[in-house]
DNA sequence: GCAAAAGTGATAGTAATACTATTATAGTTG
DNA sequence: CAACTATAATAGTATTACTATCACTTTTGC
């Protein structure tokens, strides 16, 4: 993908003042990666980036109501450049089977190159989606903070890769259950590689996870 | 599973005093397990648990040195427990199909029926581990915990019925990565089943889940 | 049968967290 | 230039996840 000019816009229910809207916000955005990759987001306070920024805890609330809102919205940037990127290498790509493939790719490898011009590390950005992510959704709010949109970009991409399954697959009943399952099944097996090794089968960071939900995905769909 | 009297042994690296050893400490247990259910990991403290139970916080800290610990020693035993449904559900299967497909019944499945004596209600240990469990191990102490021993019964249960899948196809490279999805998998798919249901492909409570991930490891065996 | 030890309860205290509230000040806009 | 907006500075609150101390009771070991 190259250095497109690409506009990602994230539903206002995520911020109380839209960070993309001054510098302030987006140092706010571009520095909470940083921070959380470092330190994960148990470690990682309002307070702590205010002082990183040169700014202060009051100032940052102005912006996000909550350390899980920011995260809510960090996924959602995500997942919406996702989507950006899985329309990109599936354009013009006339095999369905073709657009599927490259789309698992995607879907199951962390960025490695930081392509982007914009104030987004997409390299720790996508690096937080894998380790913290399981953590915007299962918490006590998931209902109200699903009914306020806030999982809308991630539903979007579930659904349109599980139509392309159902273009090589028509009958198939669990197009969705499929690719969740292979989403949230690479960042696991991603984690488990670097911390639990005896639940996965690799040693080394090669492509393995990818090769392996290649696999499984022409199982369901040859 | 009849009422067999089972004697499910947790590692003593998960506890401070042993609360299998004490009214007090299985009243801890019984009733965690009760109120975790109830109002999540996060609501669920100490203090409002020796309240319930007539104790105190500090006597609780006695048998757990935090409600991390307390959690690794839940998840623990509900393994361990898993791990003698397992033996006791494929004990005398000839077939290394059929036992494979008990197998990932029990591993995909909640349970719905508490069969069992002890001061442990397994339905609701179960359902908390379905939604609770990734809790566990995602936490900035892993590697540490891990060196500890305290996701060994896990990785057990991953094991053995990982290599019930090498009996199938001894060549198979991914086997653990194949069960520990199918685990991971089942639960988060339950969790959407009820929370984010675009994110699969059931409404109601069937067993779609069992049935997809049957199928899933069919593929790979056959 | 009694002293020592172990288990429990009661109470207090602490540092950190996730906020909320208030006010002052600087910069921007109509 | 007055009004408004954005930010900073500071203080304060309730809760959490513990730690520490001490008194009391029960168990046990001889």
């Amino acid at each position: 993908m190259k250095n497109i000019a690409i506009q990602i816009e994230i539903s206002s229910a995520l911020y109380s003042k839209n960070p993309d809207s001054s510098d302030l916000g987006r140092k706010i955005v571009s520095q909470s990666i940083v921070m959380i990759h470092e330190m994960g987001l148990e470690g990682f306070t309002f307070k702590k980036l205010g002082k990183e920024i040169s700014s202060t805890e009051s100032s940052i609330y102005r912006y996000f109501d909550s350390k899980h809102t920011l995260l809510l919205y960090l996924t959602s940037w995500y997942w919406t450049w996702i989507e950006y990127r899985l329309a990109f290498a599936t354009s013009n790509v006339v095999s369905a089977a073709e657009r599927l493939e490259r789309s698992i790719e995607i879907l199951t490898q962390p960025v490695t190159i930081d392509n982007s011009i914009s104030y987004v590390n997409e390299v720790l950005l996508s690096e937080i989606i894998f380790s913290e992510s399981t953590k915007a959704y299962q918490t006590k709010n998931v209902d109200e903070e699903n009914n306020r949109g806030s999982f809308k970009a991630y539903k979007r991409v579930v659904k349109k890769v599980g139509e392309l399954v159902l273009e090589l697959k028509p009958q198939f009943a669990y197009p969705r259950m499929l690719i969740s399952t292979i989403i949230e099944g690479a960042q696991h097996q991603k984690y488990f590689a670097e911390h639990l090794p005896a639940l996965t089968d690799l040693d080394t960071e090669d492509n393995s996870i990818t090769q392996f939900y290649l696999q499984l995905v022409k199982h369901f769909t040859q």
